[in-house]
DNA sequence: TATTGTTATACTCTATAACTATA
DNA sequence: TATAGTTATAGAGTATAACAATA
């Protein structure tokens, strides 16, 4: 099925540059890999990676509110209702009143919840270093480095040129 | 980065290590902001970026069929009718039977095909070059090498380990 | 009137199976 | 029987609008 060498060549061959010199496809082609490898890492954690950010999220900082972890993961926030519901029938996730405005609902884990996000941290840790198995320490690290460099600069230059709201405004 | 000197709170702050850390956050954040850039350098192809994912992969070598395509793009054959199908009625490519296996269809590029192939090119350089506009030149290089380097050996790593999309137990 | 969260609806994408025509 | 391509259908995921409660 494969090499399919002997083609009959009555046409010059085109020879145009391939897909690897693209970066959006070696982007592709990484993220795809992730995403492939990611799911057994988080099992148990509903909505997949998604869930797993919120938990990190949520427990990176002070209490959030579902409309700040939306914003801060770049998804909607109906979408957030969704997760955090699954996440709380699931006892990963508990939602708390704000103390003085009662429409905000802050997300906080449960002792469930944190234990389902060291499981899957130290589970995406592993997989992270089959991903950059083939690179030196060194490599790995600079590669994690340019990583977010790329993704605060281009943000930031998307941010400028996308008709939406910018603010950033926690509880 | 975060101070934690602040101890000082009626509830203790979780102070777990932010999103930052994560390899699978700041690919999908450079992913998104490319996902949201592309489309726009390669208006006028059906199927955005993955159309002309098709466009660069039939004018790079002989003349390929519609599986061998969709086999090179990780995408499934269904998608590639569909996707070709679109493209063949836009006229940026042509269907053209295979010399002697009449079942095959190779996907080659017309002229608007590749005048579409020639633009889109130029203006993905341009969205490429801003997105690494903050890497210096070397930097820039590294990072396009490191990323083709993980692309390659997670997908021979992936590729060993293929127990289908679903679980491990078969119901 | 604006904002937070929720609910309902529609749309897009993809996966799966079944069908044809060839080999 | 196996393969390349096509077609049809169902499901997951997402976007949009409308709604209720509160500021």
């Amino acid at each position: 099925m494969a090499a399919p060498g002997d083609a009959s060549r009555s046409e010059p061959a085109p020879a145009g540059p391939g897909l690897e010199a693209e970066l959006g496809w070696s982007l592709h082609r990484v993220s795809t890999a992730f995403r492939q490898l990611a799911p057994e890492a988080v099992a148990g954690v509903p909505g997949g990676a998604r869930g797993y950010q919120v938990l990190v999220a949520a427990h990176a900082g002070p209490p959030a509110s579902q409309l700040a972890l939306a914003q801060q993961l770049g998804i909607d926030r109906t979408a957030m209702t969704y997760l955090v519901d699954e996440m709380e029938t699931a006892g990963l996730v508990a939602r708390r009143p704000h103390p003085t405005d009662r429409r905000v609902r802050h997300v906080v884990l449960t002792d469930a919840g944190l234990e389902a996000l060291d499981a899957s941290r130290r589970a995406l840790r592993s997989v992270e270093a089959r991903m950059l198995g083939d690179l030196a320490p060194a490599e790995a690290a600079q590669l994690r480095s340019l990583l977010v460099r790329v993704a605060r600069s281009t943000e930031a230059a998307v941010s400028c040129e996308t008709p939406g709201p910018a603010g950033r405004d926690g509880s």
